[in-house]
DNA sequence: ATCGCGACCTGGTTGC
DNA sequence: TGCAACCAGGTCGCGA
């Protein structure tokens, strides 16, 4: 599944090749990836058409576009959502949802850096959000060119520079949520999911049911840390399959076969003990770790096993 | 105010 | 063999 470095990977090859580019039409297949837009799936096309493009950003898993007018497409992949640039008149994907068909501006080069890819119209292409379960989605958000008001509410990730590492400290030892909880608080830091969780967690030690009152300062701080480096690495080996004109999602990128070393490791060895790794329920999904490298702490124990 | 949990989705896999 | 149950999980909204 998408997760952070997938969803920059997106950004950045948006950001290379629908630059400067006009929306000429916007179908909408389905309703549902555009329902968190409040104008409906018309006024949702309406509000699209004719703007222009210019820039693609994100904040932890959100992305969006900027448009001419100040507003802008904000989009999530959630679960399986992909967002690809084709050629007009390729075959639909099976669960292509939304269409956005896209023209060059005159005189723009936005273009010119797509090399060896099949012929087409010059100057056309569109891009497609693609996406199986749904739990994704698109929306125009009003002047929301710089910082979607619908996300203000989203914290930083901890690849932006502007990340607050005291803050986010402060704020986790204030609370007696478990840990791995609280690193999937969109509010205190975005883009973690349950696999950079897990697999922070591992890294650092500490098992996610820990109360983030019971842990130290160092502790935290090298937790985020490890975040840090773990997405950092899982970024580097996503951008090595990225094709110039398709923007993929891919969600067994060789990042996740060859470096995890809790998440979806259940009975395996621990790659630092040899311990079987364990797998528990945790918030309707899983939580993977080491029992001996991650000790599951005394005062909760009995409920982290339920 | 803060916290925790269930619903939302589909398709592949598992179990009977 | 056929069908049902289960599982994946990010986000939001609701209830405690």
């Amino acid at each position: 599944m998408p997760e952070l470095p997938e969803v920059e990977v997106v950004r950045d090859g948006l950001a290379r090749h629908v630059l400067g580019t006009t929306v000429t039409a916007v179908d909408v297949l389905h309703g549902r990836p555009v329902r968190r837009d409040p104008r409906g799936p018309v006024g949702f096309a309406d509000a699209l058409t004719g703007r222009r493009i210019e820039a693609a950003r994100r904040r932890g898993k959100y992305l969006w576009l900027a448009l001419d007018n100040g507003d802008a497409l904000l989009g999530h992949l959630g679960m399986s959502g992909q967002l690809l640039l084709q050629r007009p008149g390729a075959p639909d994907e099976r669960h292509l949802r939304v269409r956005l068909s896209l023209v060059e501006a005159p005189g723009s080069a936005g273009f010119e850096t797509v090399a060896s890819q099949p012929p087409q119209p010059a100057g056309e292409l569109e891009l497609r959000f693609v996406d199986q379960r749904m739990f994704g989605g698109l929306l125009v958000s009003a002047g929301g060119a710089t910082l979607p008001p619908e996300i203000a509410h989203i914290a930083r990730d901890p690849l932006d520079p502007e990340f607050d590492d005291a803050l986010f400290v402060h704020r986790v030892r204030r609370r007696v949520s478990g840990v791995k909880r609280q690193l999937l608080d969109q509010t205190l830091v975005s883009g973690v999911g349950n696999i950079y969780a897990d697999e922070a967690l591992w890294r650092a030690g500490i098992h996610g049911e820990r109360p983030g009152t019971r842990l130290t300062k160092r502790q935290v701080v090298e937790l985020l840390q490890h975040a840090r480096e773990v997405m950092t690495a899982a970024l580097g080996e996503g951008g090595t399959s990225f094709d110039a004109l398709y923007v993929n999602v891919n969600g067994e990128s060789g990042y996740f076969d060859r470096s995890l070393h809790a998440y979806g490791q259940e009975g395996l060895p621990c790659d630092r003990c040899g311990t079987p790794i364990r797998r528990v329920a945790f918030m309707n999904r899983s939580s993977y770790f080491c029992p001996r490298c991650q000790p599951v702490p005394r005062r909760v124990g009995p409920t982290a096993r339920a």
